[in-house]
DNA sequence: TTTTGACCAATTTTGTTTTTCTGGTCAAAT
DNA sequence: ATTTGACCAGAAAAACAAAATTGGTCAAAA
């Protein structure tokens, strides 16, 4: 199960669904479609993934993973990471940079199709807050440790936070596109205007934001791991 | 053509479509529901709109048109209505309680309907950003006069507000309801925090939004009225 | 003069049948 | 021991016809 030749091989598989899917969305991808597109036949594809539900959620877990981890990245490059504007920088970067985690954050149903129905999937779980709440968690610790100003209701930041990176990732044809700023530009103005208006004046508090984001994402990683381990229990019964 | 009576049946015929356009959007309402529902006859619908969509074109004149004296009202009510968040915030209100004008920026295809599909229609022209150019304009004239520091580029704050009202307006089912914060505590927060970030420091200048204002306004009616002229003059040929 | 609502052509919706396609399996090939 | 692709049942899509609804008109009523 775990041989490596298999592993790269599943690795390929997500990656020709993630292509298709993130064109074509989930219905509209076969797993034919997938198979070819891996350059393998289609029963070697169920040797990998039981259905082609489970093969999907296996590409938004790894998409997740790739997010956070580019996040991370991101932000510990990052010389200025550690303000909330850093933070938010980063995270606005990594979003736009992955189709499925703002397919998933701005519920398109093109590219999530029929699967946004089945019972208790990984888009519902998504929707409960597990990945919104990631970012009241960073502003409450963020205020908590004095980074931010704490005259600002911590939901109503977070809310401001989701509103900002839902528009990045669902305004397509809503604004025209010579009205439109570089992605670039924008991100960078939204961390600026978010640090002056929120940063605490103390200047020895602009790094702590890192460590909080450390945390944060090292507490998600665990409830993964958690995740995927009851998974598989539940697969091996 | 002017009577009284007859123009307070046009607007009790605008009122019913309201209602019922708002509810069951365009395609089904029925011009002989919004006849029920004003307590006349279909014919008589049509002694007052040529067609249902010219009555719904109507409709979105005139909402638009409640939407801009409600956020002129607003803004002068406001003693701090002359910052760009003070502006902002009257906006967001007014945007927030005008079901149309909120649809008409989400896109929304179910209010909308088939309309959106037809020829050179209001929204397409709304779209092309008579509106958002509106913002556009506002800030670019702020920085001009002084009052916004002129460190951010204005389409990058125009944008940002954009964003910010697109998720005001759109992201009802997104982030579960119990994180959601209150309408109004959710829109003095984004006023405060434009108004921390981008304000100049400068307090003489803290009231120049209001007049800025009044002049769009005023800009904008002119130009509506100049297109209610030409289409008169379009229905008399 | 003003208003109505029966009426009509045209579109939309609904119901039904036929055809195509797709997720998943497994005996045979490699 | 792996991998394949023909195969199948069920789902989706297409095609078609029948029924219902709707925007718009206008002779008749008010």
């Amino acid at each position: 199960m775990a041989r490596t030749e298999n592993e790269d091989r599943e690795g390929r598989i997500l990656d020709a669904a993630a292509q298709l899917i993130a064109h074509f969305g989930y219905d509209k991808t076969t797993v034919s479609d997938i198979a070819r597109e891996a350059g393998i036949s289609k029963g070697a594809v169920y040797l990998h993934f039981e259905s082609k539900e489970a093969l999907f959620e296996a590409l938004l877990i790894r998409e997740m993973m790739t997010y956070a981890l580019n996040w991370l990245a991101l932000l510990e490059k990052d010389e200025a990471g550690g303000t909330l504007g850093g933070m938010y920088k980063s995270m606005l970067y990594a979003l736009s940079d992955n189709p499925f985690m703002a397919a998933l954050f701005r519920q398109d149903r093109h590219i999530l199709g029929n699967y946004v129905r089945k019972p208790d999937n990984f888009f519902k779980r998504f929707q409960e807050g597990q990945s919104s709440s990631t970012r009241f968690e960073f502003v409450h610790r963020m205020q908590a440790a004095g980074a931010l100003r704490d005259d600002l209701d911590p939901q109503v930041i977070t809310h401001i936070m989701n509103m900002l990176a839902y528009g990045l990732v669902s305004m397509d044809g809503v604004i025209p596109a010579e009205e439109t700023p570089e992605l670039d530009d924008l991100i960078e103005g939204i961390a600026v205007m978010m640090d002056r208006a929120l940063m605490s004046p103390d200047p020895t508090k602009a790094d702590i934001g890192k460590q909080i984001v450390r945390e944060i994402v090292d507490e998600a990683y665990q409830r993964y791991e958690q995740l995927e381990k009851s998974e598989q229990e539940q697969t091996e019964q």
